[in-house]
DNA sequence: AAAACGATCTACT
DNA sequence: GTAGATCGTTTTG
């Protein structure tokens, strides 16, 4: 049976998050409908050394809940979208794991007419994909992923076998910055862009 | 106040 | 595989 993930998964190493996340089950509602997904890609931004991560040149203005305790939701805007991730370790540390891929379960009609896509693998794709199909803007920064008063949680769900799991260190993702850590599911349709 | 910079996406070759 | 769109945020003058 599935249950909310509590503050104590999120609270380590965001390299052990992000590998736990996969396969797990994000959970939102919108307009009083159900949507559900299973996250199938992640991606691990350490505390430190990590130049890409949004921590790496201390606070600003727009990433402060990146310092919250583990389990809070830092959505933050890249080009004209919105990207999710959900902070991992303690307070003041600014480490999180960015959700990048999940495949739709629940409420797909409801998915597809927000991102006016016909294709059941252009639904969640891509970060910013994601966020559009299940309307995670700026208002949800900061909120707490493992409140069940939170519009959007994260379910437990049957672990997956290592074999099931691709790993991927140090890959360039965006032509200038090398990223520490990169997980995904073997074979899903997600993954190739 | 202006300019540069992306943890991106879509469309097209 | 890559060009171009497009905009919130940060950096620079």
């Amino acid at each position: 049976m599935n249950e909310i993930l509590e503050r104590a998964f999120y609270d380590r190493d965001p390299a052990i998050v992000a590998r736990e996340l996969l396969g797990k089950i994000l959970l939102s509602s919108y307009e009083d409908r159900l949507l559900t997904a299973r996250i199938v890609e992640t991606e691990a931004y350490l505390s430190a050394g990590d130049e890409a991560a949004h921590g790496f040149k201390g606070r600003s203005a727009r990433n402060g809940s990146l310092y919250l305790e583990a389990g809070h939701a830092y959505v933050h805007s890249m080009r004209q979208y919105c990207l999710l991730d959900i902070v991992t370790e303690g307070l003041d540390v600014p480490s999180a794991v960015l959700i990048r891929a999940a495949e739709p379960l629940e409420g797909i009609d409801v998915m597809i007419r927000r991102r006016r896509v016909d294709t059941l693998t252009s639904i969640a794709s891509g970060p910013a994909k994601l966020c559009q199909a299940f309307a995670i803007t700026r208002t949800l920064d900061g909120i707490d992923v493992t409140s069940r008063r939170s519009v959007l949680n994260v379910l437990s769900a049957a672990k997956l076998k290592d074999e099931d799991i691709a790993v991927s260190g140090r890959i360039g993702i965006s032509k200038s910055k090398d990223h520490p850590l990169r997980f995904w599911i073997k074979g899903n349709p997600h993954v190739s862009r």
